[in-house]
DNA sequence: CCCTCCCGCCAATGC
DNA sequence: GCATTGGCGGGAGGG
């Protein structure tokens, strides 16, 4: 009768609404939507659909999909359409990125450009390329409005990861690094506000790592591509547990923010804050279990008909060892592993639970 | 108090 | 014209 789920039960049985930030945030967001799309059968997304399903207002749906479009999880189809590539294309798009990042960081070979930071496209141009012959690229001015979008803003931010030598990246370096103009006043401050959102999705699946700075303890990044560690996402499958579990509640129904209202009233209730939260350093000495995010292949979860479940697997494993000779690349290779691993280690247990 | 960042207004852009 | 996209920053929540 202290658990804080017991709680909210109550106050929302008594018509009450409990409004928590940290439910709403785009890190959860993305956590549902992956594992609400992660599936064999899902190949097109619909924008709508999605908002639908989640729970959320259209305008976050973009916010996602942006964010997850710099990493190549998802693609632009057309309008209200987005279609699913899935984790196996992350290895490819962060390769390209790398890559692409080096070459700008040191690459005076080629003729035009300022030294703003990156534009080098990669978005899929609208089919109705001008027959304009030369490599080229744009130039025009017509892309100052992209030069700020979400997508690019996350794009470069890993690049920053991929290329940089130092692996703890604080947002306002990060911001200063993007900003490549005006140095200073609200520009930063929107830039920062921006990348607390993309960090905050990265770090959600576990492709980077919140911690702080050695000495200052200012707040910063880690890049773990494959190295992530450990902990919880199993949890979801353990039955009964008094842990609030991540996302069982894939319909996000909560009720908003509302100004003044909600927060004195929680109190009165009795809210507890979460206990749990933070097993930042479970004790789980051995047991490796990786776990790329938050959320786990459903296909199995409905186990027994393992066909759907181990395309998915065997598709990783595929490209992992086809993808590994070519290219050796730590970072990547890393990651993979850390794919297939995850996804088998997460097949035996369902096995074993069934 | 300062840091984090959700929310949704409304301007571009697309159709 | 309306519909889609998505910058942008006010100001609420959380430590």
């Amino acid at each position: 009768m202290s658990s804080a789920i017991v709680v909210s039960q109550d106050a929302e049985s008594l018509g009450l609404q409990i409004y928590s930030r940290k439910e709403k945030s785009l890190g959860v967001l993305v956590s549902n939507f992956l594992r609400l799309y992660n599936r064999d059968d899902v190949d097109l997304i619909g924008l709508d659909d999605a908002a639908g399903q989640l729970g959320v207002e259209r305008r976050r749906i973009y916010d996602v999909v942006n964010i997850l479009e710099s990493i190549g999880i998802v693609a632009r189809r057309g309008k209200n359409q987005y279609s699913w590539k899935g984790f196996g294309e992350i290895p490819r798009s962060l390769d390209e990125l790398k890559e692409e990042g080096m070459r700008e960081r040191l690459g005076y070979s080629s003729s035009n450009n300022s030294d703003k930071v990156s534009n080098g496209c990669e978005r899929e141009e609208p089919l109705t390329l001008t027959p304009d012959d030369q490599e080229n690229s744009s130039s025009s001015k017509m892309d100052q409005k992209k030069e700020k979008s979400l997508w690019l803003l996350a794009q470069n931010f890993v690049k920053m990861f991929l290329c940089s030598d130092d692996d703890l990246i604080t947002l306002d370096s990060a911001a200063k690094a993007l900003l490549s103009d005006s140095p200073d006043s609200v520009h930063m401050r929107t830039k920062v506000r921006r990348l607390y959102d993309i960090a905050n999705v990265f770090a959600s699946m576990n492709l980077i790592e919140k911690t702080h700075i050695p000495v200052t303890r200012k707040p910063a990044y880690r890049w773990l591509g494959s190295k992530s560690i450990a902990e919880r996402g199993l949890s979801l499958f353990n039955s009964g547990e008094p842990k609030r579990v991540f996302g069982t509640e894939i319909t996000n129904l909560r009720a908003k923010r509302n100004k003044t209202y909600c927060s004195s009233i929680r109190k009165q209730i009795g809210y507890k804050k979460h206990d749990e939260e933070n097993t930042e350093q479970e004790s789980k000495p051995a047991a490796s279990k990786y776990v790329f995010g938050p959320f786990s292949p459903i296909g199995a979860s409905k186990t027994n008909n393992d066909k759907v479940g181990k395309g998915r697997l065997l598709e990783i494993e595929a490209l992992a060892s086809t993808y590994q000779p070519q290219y050796c690349n730590q970072e990547i290779t890393g990651l993979l592993g850390h794919f297939t691993e995850a996804w088998k280690k997460w097949y035996a247990e369902v096995d074993r639970n069934k």
